[in-house]
DNA sequence: TGGCATTTCTGAGTCAACCTCATAGGCTGA
DNA sequence: TCAGCCTATGAGGTTGACTCAGAAATGCCA
């Protein structure tokens, strides 16, 4: 099945095609390993032969390169968008996070499926392009500091790490976990990466009881809320019951 | 040259020749990728025939996961006695941040080196040797919040993710800065990582009077606890009536 | 020590997958 | 319609993981 339809010019041809050898992959790949995929298989799916593939890609690695950098810039995109259309540091970064932590264990394989090589090399193109997608973070801490939401007294790039790596470990243990998982895992990830980032957790040494004492019941509160919002999730799970994203953010104003 | 010395029993001569082959290879990772290092490099370098590598692994991929195993087992040996000896939990966890970021910059082909493979299976190998490992790390939780020292209020698991993720990811950005970085980074990483699990990065709102923290902290649980009764009415709804229309599912595949 | 049985080792050969290249096919413009 | 050029093809080269029949070493016993 030659899935390229009628293309008329020669610059529709070829990217028809070399968008069909990219789907075609992209869709193998989240499906099986990377290695266990041959290039005849991508090929065939695609509806060319074998050496056709080298005509638009260099080589497998440069395909997988591909791919990954098709669903990186598509992540960028939407995080930016996100980010635009909310103005709260805060907002912002739970918004940034659920989308990182949905989108990676929707297209689980693209952390399995990345080869080390990709990475490996400095300065290699995987490498620029996880740049230019957390420079969105980026930009929404650099603001919240300017606002003075956000404390200056950690470097940036310790917070982006700390950020993307939480995310990217709970995406990768909750995948890993044997039982299926869903996105509520990533959710309580989110909320609990967020409620660490708003207070930490080690708690004061002693003095400062009354702030102490303040929080905690504060604290107790919230716990309580976070444990029937989880026990609700379940139920919603259960019935099937569908739910806006946006419904899940109170009236706000 | 046969890199066996003299043994003397069976046993100890297949320990010689195994540690051999696991030597040879861990030594060829280090240096190249694990797809550019050939079985047949392995061999040469322990001093066997190829064939005889598969008398001891069953395959490459069992071969990279022994390399693994062996690393790993090491760093829990390591992490468990370094935690004996201290008491504040505190300095526990800035122990364990240290100890993990420094051995894996060390011995970073393991970040790279690792193929998709060995996390891909639920229940496998890896899986099971990081639980052990991260174990350490749990148990130094849970003791410090049977102590009051840490909060009870966020998951263990999202911390552990949280604490590993942001180490890993701050030593794979380390080691892909292109400039050749050094355990600095690392250190830097770690104090970064303390400092928000201490306190937080997000400031309340304002940060002069306790009060007005608190009240936009109450807007925040009160807006959660809306969205809570909202979603809670319609799951009644639903369920109170009929359960006709069970499924309502997002755009599904 | 010599001879036989068993275990261990060997490396040439098989197979599979990436990649190449000589040839075939089709599009374009006169 | 046809020459010229660009694109596509898939059989074949090359490489590297893995196998296996035979060789070598080791153990055992008299």
């Amino acid at each position: 099945m030659p899935a390229t339809g009628k293309a008329k010019t020669r610059r529709q041809r070829v990217e028809a095609r070399e968008g069909a050898i990219l789907r075609s992959a992209a869709e193998l790949f989240a499906r099986h390993e990377v290695d266990a995929v041959t290039m005849g298989a991508i090929a065939r799916r695609a509806g060319v032969a074998e050496g056709t593939v080298y005509l638009y890609f260099e080589s497998k690695v440069a395909l997988v390169h591909a791919v990954v950098e098709a669903f990186y810039s598509g992540l960028t995109e939407q995080a930016a968008a996100g980010v635009r259309k909310i103005r709260d540091t805060r907002r912002r970064l739970e918004f940034l996070a659920e989308h990182h932590v949905t989108r990676l264990i929707e297209q689980r394989y693209i952390l399995f499926a990345f080869p080390g090589k990709s990475l490996s090399e400095p300065d290699g193109e995987a490498y620029r392009l996880n740049r230019t997608y957390v420079a969105v973070f980026d930009d929404v801490i650099r603001e919240g500091v300017d606002r003075g939401e956000i404390r200056d007294d950690v470097p940036l790039w310790v917070l982006r790490d700390m950020f993307y790596g939480s995310l990217e470990y709970a995406a990768r243990t909750s995948l890993l976990g044997g039982k299926q998982r869903d996105r509520r895992d990533g959710r309580r990830a989110v909320r609990g990466l967020m409620a660490v980032l708003e207070r930490g957790v080690i708690r004061p040494k002693s003095d400062e009881t009354v702030e102490l004492a303040r929080s905690s019941t504060m604290e107790g509160i919230t716990a309580r809320l976070e444990s029937v919002a989880d026990r609700l999730e379940l139920v919603e799970a259960r019935t099937g019951t569908a739910r806006s994203r946006a419904s899940r953010r109170a009236p706000g104003k």
